[in-house]
RNA sequence: UCCUAAGUAGCUCAGCUGGUUAGAGCAUCUGACUGUUAAUCAGAGGGUCCCUGGUUCGAGCCCAGGCUUGGGAGCCA
């Protein structure tokens, strides 16, 4: 028997004549005669004629929505309409039988909801393999984009010894007898009998370690999971979410934002070049979503012109306390259509705010910088005006905040200050700190969370629905 | 965690003012047909009406509590 071939490269072959073996599952079966079938190579399908006057009726009962088929036959031009190619069946295997009263996929339209029940086989639909071809593209250009200009990537670690981080609350690691823990003198749990010796967690990020990197390699990079256990259920939240942090000596706010802009471009630019067929199938499956809504919902730009538009046009630069202005003057909030009104600088910004300079105002990714130091992170660096830090956050449509960064403070008296006002223990974070008393230099970096990108370029809107097995809180399913 | 909507066949949903045997489309099964594109046509099977309790002569429908899911908010990437 020939070596598989690829239905991707044989859609696009005219060897007709010849003889191929091709393996892949069944989408369809119709009329007892054309098989439909997907290998994953790409997401259409080809099709197989099968000559059932001369094929056992057994074997045609067991050709189902979902088996696993090994087809042999010749490469021939279609007499049908649908497609240019198709195989003429000599020699049809089941690998895999697929009961069809079980089987719950089915030749039509799923909800999301529902395929997210059955995360495992969603993999089989249009829409999930176009979406997992994307993140894949995606994460492929991001470790390109950085290779490409001299980055280490630095694997940072998955369990962290320090709680200081302040990112969020923590998944607590232990090997340590849940019901019947050891205890201290004074009945606390003690930490020292446990696997590590003190209380360790699950990291919420990469960075602090990023940064000890970058002022060794001058630019770093980490991309690998991370965790949160807040209680947050939306469409752009994850217990576990996979986040790229570069870090890079030397470099000031306006290089930061340069960076993370050029980096964004960058990786829709390669996705559009190398997931054109996916992406056409998911900008078709979200104008047919969109057709369920009311025209002022609907989006002014289908997915490609959303993408296009994006790498078109410059990021918007504005500092918070030109956004508060904005906001502040806005018929939105003199009209007082915010659920919260802007009245005094130094508020944050709620989610309404953003989507409104985004979506309404501006009408394209935003980058607001210099926000009030005290409703942003200790290792911020801070301006001149004692009020702001040089902060950064990229808001995306639809997605809200997608890149949030900083320079990050250098002068060792400044940042101790600032711990001590905000109760982080730097006693414990010596090793942070000795990056500011050994060779300390200005040095920015930001997080870019790899979901919220894949929902953006996907044009999905549910974060579940772009990464395999969501945890979530309630769900750790599979 | 808060606000809000929902949970009825494998899936998507309908189910009137609380009233007899809970319906439709698709899927599945059986048969017919055979160049179909989620094939078509005919027929059949398929239900813990989310769970627990309550009100009532009677609950899919009303009430209470819980669970799960969608949407929004907060936290953030």
């Amino acid at each position: 028997m020939a070596k598989r071939a690829k239905i991707k490269e044989l859609l696009k072959s005219t060897a007709f004549g010849t003889e191929v073996t091709i393996k892949g599952w069944v989408r369809t079966f119709r009329n007892s005669q054309f098989i439909a079938i997907n290998d994953g190579s790409t997401i259409s399908n080809i099709q197989v004629v099968v000559d059932f006057n001369n094929t056992d009726d057994a074997l045609l009962k067991r050709i189902t929505t979902g088996a696993a088929l090994s087809v042999t036959g010749e490469l021939v031009e279609s007499l049908g309409k649908g497609q240019t190619v198709e195989i003429k069946a000599k020699q049809v295997e089941i690998l895999g039988d697929c009961d069809a009263e079980k089987f719950p996929l089915q030749p039509k339209k799923h909800s999301l909801e529902f395929l997210r029940e059955i995360a495992h086989l969603r993999f089989r639909t249009n829409t999930f393999n176009a979406v997992f071809k994307v993140r894949h593209a995606l994460a492929f250009a991001v470790h390109k984009f950085f290779n490409d200009r001299g980055f280490v990537y630095m694997h940072t670690p998955i369990i962290t010894g320090s709680d200081a981080e302040g990112a969020g609350e923590m998944f607590r690691v232990s090997t340590l007898e849940l019901g019947n823990p050891p205890r201290t003198d004074d009945g606390a749990i003690n930490f020292k009998e446990d696997f590590f010796g003190k209380e360790t967690n699950l990291t919420v990020s990469g960075q602090l370690e990023a940064e000890l990197a970058a002022m060794a390699f001058g630019e770093v990079y980490t991309f690998g999971p991370t965790f949160r256990a807040e209680n947050s259920n939306t469409t752009r939240h994850l217990a576990e979410f996979w986040m790229i942090e570069p870090e890079v000596a030397f470099n000031d706010l306006v290089d930061n934002m340069d960076l993370a802009e050029d980096l964004l471009k960058y990786v829709i630019k390669y996705a559009m070049e190398n997931c054109a067929e996916e992406l056409e199938f998911l900008k078709t499956r979200l104008l047919e979503e969109e057709k369920q809504k009311p025209q002022t919902e609907r989006s002014e730009l289908d997915l490609l012109a959303k993408l296009n538009f994006c790498l078109d046009n410059e990021f918007e630069r504005v500092t918070y306390t030109e956004a508060i202005e904005i906001l502040k003057n806005s018929k939105a909030n003199q009209k007082k259509q915010f659920k919260y009104l802007i009245e005094d600088w130094g508020a944050d910004l709620q989610s309404e705010h953003e989507r409104y300079l985004v979506e309404k105002h501006f009408k394209k990714p935003v980058i607001l910088t210099d926000y009030p130091k005290d409703i942003k992170a200790f290792y911020m660096r801070q301006n001149e005006d004692g009020k702001t830090v040089r902060a950064m956050d990229i808001l995306f449509p639809g997605i809200g905040e997608i890149v949030g960064g900083s320079q990050r403070e250098e002068r060792l008296e400044l940042l101790e200050k600032r711990m001590q006002e905000m109760h982080i223990p730097a006693e414990e974070m010596y090793w942070y700190l000795d990056t500011r008393r050994f060779g300390s230099a200005p040095h920015a970096g930001f997080g870019l969370g790899f979901e919220r990108l894949v929902l953006f370029v996907t044009g999905m809107t549910n974060i579940r629905d772009v990464i395999p097995f969501p945890r979530t809180p309630k769900n750790a399913e599979f």
